[in-house]
DNA sequence: CTATCGTGCAACCGTCAGGTTGCCCATCGT
DNA sequence: ACGATGGGCAACCTGACGGTTGCACGATAG
């Protein structure tokens, strides 16, 4: 699987990363200032975590005139859902196969 | 949402714990020495990354004898990844709003 | 032109998490 | 009964992380 999956995973593992990413859900595009107005925390802590989530390839910021707009990149949460869904299957059938043996061996 | 949600992100996190995740989607049960054996790491930081994974319902660990023996539960996996699609599919949605507004203005 | 607003950058601080070592307890094989 | 083996617990170290403050810089509004 991609090395970016685990990037994914600790980017969403902090709360305001996590709010920042809903955030961004509803919104479609923000501004580092307007999103530290939601928060409890200091634009210069958002724009941290900005730079987190974009070097997780979540969000990409540009420059725009005097701001700096960041917007959502759904595809790694893709990625990372996928993931998420193989090891659980995985999980499921090595679970079932243990259960059959505990059965086998009972018999 | 669950609150539980970012407790799974950030078990998955550490890319030990990642690992130790996907050794158990193929044992289907271990100990700590036995992975321990499997990873540049003591046995301690085995069971703290169990203990962490366990707290976040990932895992759960009984005594058996003198071992104490782990197995994976993949619901809070499941958990995960639903969470991952609806924010994606949030994300989707939202940019293609955006882009439906982009277009209106330039017409 | 100047004041202001939105950013970026760098230094700094406290805390927590990953990891280690050392010790002690319980269990199992012989 | 006894030694080896698997575990738990606690203390400790170190580095990274979340957060802050201060400053300097480009863009914009008046």
């Amino acid at each position: 699987m991609d090395a970016r999956v685990d990037a994914v995973f600790g980017a969403l593992a902090d709360p305001s990363r996590l709010y920042l990413v809903e955030r961004l859900a509803v919104l479609g595009t923000a501004t580092p200032t307007e999103l530290a107005g939601e928060l409890p925390i200091t634009r210069q802590a958002v724009t941290k975590h900005l730079a987190t989530l974009e070097q997780a390839g979540l969000v990409s910021g540009t420059r725009e005139g005097r701001n700096t707009v960041y917007r959502p990149d759904p595809r790694p949460l893709r990625e990372a859902a996928r993931w998420l869904e193989v090891v659980g299957a995985q999980w499921d059938a090595r679970l079932a196969a243990l259960a059959q043996h505990v059965e086998r061996r009972r018999a």
